[in-house]
DNA sequence: TCCAGCAGATTAATGGATTTATCAACTCTG
DNA sequence: CAGAGTTGATAAATCCATTAATCTGCTGGA
């Protein structure tokens, strides 16, 4: 900057102004900043961020950390934090949470991150509130939004959408199909308590059109193949098996999909499948996959809106997001019951 | 920093040397390390990770930029980066490419980051080398490589897999099935010249067996739905339509099943399909998709580290990686051609 | 004519960690 | 016991951009 300052014949202040669009009492003439320009190009001069954020304790960065890169229900909150991030001129850093955990330990992202200068703030998806890394960063006191319902008897700054009309408009799709056997599967064990949104919106669906609930009508396994798996071979080895299924997360939905398949049912004449959120490649599966979609984008937003409160120290609190509310997107995979129910072939 | 120095008695250049584990020539006693390390404890200090990017010009951060941070490819490369980006005590910085273009200019992420103190250096994927934002950072002389294969006539420095042996061993997966109408589609239409690597891959396992090459051989086409799906249509409209696709990427393996599915064609009874490249996701679908896997891993570790040599100002030059090679998984989807080819049903 | 006021620009302090040069005190060695 | 060598630690320069405080002309109004 000071060469550059030299070169147009000017002192560093002013290029200082020039390049980050009039700071202080500064005043600039068009001409010394139409010169300063030029000047910059031609020395091919980049700024230090390292300075500008030490000096002005600001990075512009934030941090996301989520279980998955790949969650494509994610990616699409991450575009609507990116709308907002364009506009305010900052930059998301996106990191896998697997990545930053190592030995069981946590992470190098906490020890690299964490520090000041870096970034500015973080936004975290954990389904569980046990997270050591959330629990230590909140504790020293860095903005800190988790992507989540709030967690009953923590403090936490939560922002997501409202999994309970969720889930229950995905309930309530099967139930005027016809269905009376309904089931829900998905979702980390520890993330649907008997009182967590998803499981309370599938209750109230059942409950309101007077359907049997039973201890087998909601499997809270994990995402896990093998758990999913597991979870849809039980359903139907029961005595009156589901003709419809909430799979409660989308991405969950080709386990157990390729599972239903794998019994010899076919979706959705023995089946009807329906999964929480709703992503592009629900459409690209045969048969194409009925959905909810939530207002993730709008989430994520939030979820970044509210962080930027926190961070310019602003009080801030939790919000389910509900605007749009759900909408069923039926595709191929959900039909009225058959009357004639087919047996498993194995 | 001053202030624990203070309070444990001491000088900020012992603390600092506590901190970054032993710099320049300070030497300490066992017993004042643990004093300072304690106290660091006690007053919750955080290092300022500005200041220091600006004092050693070296952040700790590696951005990594790739086409959708959905793409299960490109996570698996980040997977073998972040091996070596652990052991180096580097932090990766995922941004989706399509977040950083705003109205046709390329980016924010130019502007913020490009700039010495934020990031190091940056991991991107392009399959173009049109590509300005690439452009601009080599010009600036910002250590960046591309996980491509090199473009002729670019002295880019690429790291990547060898498609040419991958899409050969797909191909030829396909003739020992007894295969004689095969066709490859997917890929950006600029990625696929005719002497890139995987149409030379394709073209060497027909010639080598003797089987026909038109000109609806290999339709480069893009990964979007609509466009594989166009593509689809037009093989099976085709005098004599292939018994076997190789598609050139997994990620376009969706909408190429869907589109011939939706033909009333059967996989694998009358077509058989073989992806590029393995992800998990394959073996979820029904029927699940036989593919190619790649050292994709390696090659995302192979990056960083010629990255690394980059940033340390060492000389790096691309590398295609081919260690492992390419393994053929066969799952459902590709079995010998039948008899008796199916006719289309609509 | 004199001064207030303003446009246009400069000076210099500042942020926090790193690191070289330097120093004090102590231990050997011949 | 003097001088060399070592250990343990400090002072101060440095990295680069930001910005409050200041300064210089110049213009318009009284």
């Amino acid at each position: 900057m000071r060469e550059v300052a030299a070169k147009a014949g000017v002192s560093v202040a002013v290029v200082s102004a020039v390049v980050s669009g009039g700071s202080g009492n500064v005043r600039l003439s068009e001409e010394t900043r139409q010169r300063v320009l030029r000047t910059v190009e031609a020395t091919g001069y980049r700024r230090n961020h390292a300075a500008r954020a030490l000096r002005s304790s600001h990075a512009g960065v934030i941090s996301v950390v989520i279980p998955r890169v790949t969650n494509a229900v994610l990616a699409r909150a991450m575009e609507g934090m990116q709308q907002l991030a364009q506009d305010e001129g900052l930059v998301l850093m996106l990191t896998d949470a697997n990545w930053i955990v190592a030995d069981g330990k946590v992470s190098n992202l906490m020890t690299r991150l964490s520090g000041t200068g870096i970034v500015d703030g973080f936004i975290v998806r954990t389904t569980s509130v046990g997270n050591e890394a959330v629990a230590d960063l909140t504790a020293r006191g860095v903005p800190l939004v988790i992507l989540h319902e709030p967690f009953p008897g923590h403090d936490h700054v939560c922002v997501w959408v409202d999994d309970e009309p969720g889930v229950r408009a995905a309930a309530e799709h099967l139930i005027e199909l016809g269905h009376e056997h309904i089931a829900m599967i998905g979702g980390p064990r520890h993330d649907i308590p008997d009182d967590a949104a998803r499981s309370r919106g599938f209750r109230a669906a059942l409950a309101e059109h007077d359907l049997p609930l039973t201890s087998q009508s909601i499997l809270a396994v994990g995402y896990g193949e093998a758990e999913i798996a597991a979870a849809i071979r039980k359903l139907f080895q029961a005595a009156t098996p589901p003709t419809g299924i909430v799979v409660d997360n989308v991405v969950a939905a080709p386990a157990a999909m390729a599972t239903v398949v794998d019994l010899g049912l076919r979706v959705p004449d023995d089946v009807s499948v329906i999964a929480y959120h709703d992503i592009d490649a629900a459409g690209l599966t045969r048969p194409s996959l009925s959905t909810v979609k939530m207002p993730v984008e709008e989430a994520g937003r939030k979820g970044l809106e509210t962080l930027l409160r926190l961070i310019a120290g602003e009080p801030a609190e939790s919000v389910l997001v509900s605007d749009p509310p759900p909408v069923v997107i039926q595709r191929q995979s959900t039909a009225p019951p058959s009357r004639t129910r087919h047996r498993r072939r194995t």
